[in-house]
RNA sequence: GUGGACGUAGCUCAGCUGGUUAGAGUCCCGGAUUGUGAUUCCGGAUGUCGGGGGUUCGAGUCCCCUCGUCCACCCCA
């Protein structure tokens, strides 16, 4: 009989079991600061209608979604009409119709989180993924939200990083108005021409402060050198503490009403950052912080490992004006931010930054004779009552092979119940990791395990 | 979507200018007598050299096509 390939399509993260223990671990974090700063979860379809998902045409987006099909829809298809459904590439649209299809039923200010996995349909390349997790928390508002929501942000972000224990990283905040209306002095008018400049100083970080100059006084933008250089001074301002952030934004003097607007939205968000229990180390003012995205429209975020800067941002968002606009005429400003888990877990990985997690299974019960294999299982539901996770061995075999089994699944605790023990009404419990072992009275095995495990 | 590199055991790789049955490490499996794993020792299994065609007495090695993978750009978690 022909073997067919066992494999899976390029970027897809598939673990073996004690790495998706250290995944879980990393996603419970994540959800336990959501829950702790009162978000709550909702889940959304993996599928959307294409109509719904692919409101606005013939973007990137569009590149990347993927379509789905039944059997019979697919024999149906008439040519060039897109299938019916699609896979979500990211947890804001969903969000948005959610929000739209429910408003009614809402409470606002909406808090949600949502923690589920997204497609792309991207060329496969080193840390990028087609299939991946997205840890969204938004804040959407009915017809107002105030910008100490834009505050609120980073301190569960600031939360949930330090609980993850991964190094000091830096929230780093920018403010789109602030630099459209920056952009304007420059002469640089009308809202695409800024964005496409603001993405090429986004990548500021990456490509360097000479390639951005280059591109910058390129054809494509045709800036002049002194504009380009006034530029590339401003974004590279980096603020060391609150004072030194309040101090920049003073200095800027006055301008149009869009800088305005986006100096007095930081000054409020910088400040209240640090009242919600955030150091100063771990969050500046970054000028060059930009995001790609179009809908971004006041306060953005992006989050950056200090000893790992080549890992780029491991979290981003922002504030949005109108969440909703393609699906209901309400008027829904939000904010919030993503975290890519997968790509997230894939770095830290192979920085080191994470290992592989340890067995849920705490306890293993060899079996010495089978005759009492009803001990062993009278023995594994005590200790499970006492809330061990156990596994009994339930064929016969070597003992040896029992031990070995025990030490490749990552099971610390072994125990033996043989005659020697019964005679005595005591187990022996074997430390696979500390290599060591002890006769314990029978009674008294499970309060010892749990203080071991602890 | 644009451009560029690379395809040899499950994994990491060696194989000099074409020359006998294609190798190493690791991993996996078995053994080293009694109720003890990981360490040590011994033994074993595994490849259409990505696929197809061509040049040649002879191709893992050279040429063409194709498929696959990876990298950079675009974009983004």
């Amino acid at each position: 009989m022909a073997i067919t390939q066992a494999r899976t399509m390029p970027g897809v993260l598939e673990l073996l079991p004690l790495d998706q223990v250290a995944f879980q671990s990393m996603l419970d974090a994540i959800r336990r600061n959501f829950e702790r700063f009162g978000f709550l979860a909702i889940e959304t379809p993996v599928m959307e209608y294409s109509n719904v998902l692919l409101t606005k045409q013939g973007g990137e987006t569009e590149r990347q979604v993927y379509f789905v099909q039944s059997t019979g829809a697919l024999q149906a298809a008439r040519e060039g009409e897109l299938p019916e459904l699609a896979l979500r590439f990211d947890l804001t649209v969903p969000l948005a119709r959610y929000v739209a299809e429910h408003e009614r039923e809402l409470v606002f200010p909406f808090r949600r989180y949502q923690m589920q996995r997204v497609y792309r349909g991207e060329r496969a390349q080193r840390g990028r993924f087609r299939e991946f997790y997205q840890c969204d928390i938004d804040v959407i508002g009915k017809d107002q939200l105030s910008v100490r929501y834009d505050a609120e942000i980073p301190a569960v972000i600031y939360n949930v990083f330090r609980d993850l224990r991964i190094g000091d990283f830096t929230i780093q905040i920018n403010n789109r108005k602030l630099m459209r209306g920056w952009l304007e002095t420059l002469g640089i008018q009308g809202a695409p021409a800024q964005a496409a400049v603001l993405r090429e100083v986004d990548k500021l970080d990456k490509r360097g402060a000479e390639a951005v100059r280059a591109t910058l006084t390129g054809a494509d933008f045709g800036l002049a050198a002194d504009a380009a250089s006034a530029l590339l001074d401003f974004v590279a301002f980096r603020s060391t503490s609150l004072d030194a952030a309040l101090a920049r934004l003073d200095a800027l003097g006055s301008g149009s009403e869009a800088l305005e607007q986006g100096r007095a939205e930081l000054r409020e968000v910088l400040t209240l950052i640090r009242a919600f229990g955030v150091p100063e180390s771990h969050f500046a003012l970054n000028l060059s912080i930009a995001r790609g995205l179009d809908y971004y429209t006041g306060t953005v975020y992006e989050t950056t490992l200090n000893d790992h800067p080549q890992i780029g941002s491991i979290c981003s968002g922002g504030r949005y004006e109108n969440l909703a606009g393609h699906y209901t005429r309400s008027h829904l400003p939000g904010v919030g931010i993503s975290i890519g888990a997968t790509r997230l877990f894939w770095q830290l990985r192979e920085a080191g930054l994470i290992g592989s997690g340890r067995s849920t299974v705490e306890a293993l019960v060899a079996q010495l004779d089978e005759a009492d294999l009803p001990r062993y299982l009278g023995l594994a539901g005590e200790l499970r009552a006492a809330g061990i996770n156990t596994e009994v061995i339930l064929e016969a075999g070597k003992l040896a092979r029992q031990f070995r089994y025990a030490d490749r699944a990552g099971i610390r605790f072994v125990l033996l119940l043989g005659s020697e023990e019964i005679a005595r009404d005591a187990v022996t419990v074997k430390d696979l990791r500390a290599a060591t072992q002890e006769t314990i009275a029978r009674g008294e095995v499970a309060a010892h395990l749990r203080a071991a495990l602890r």
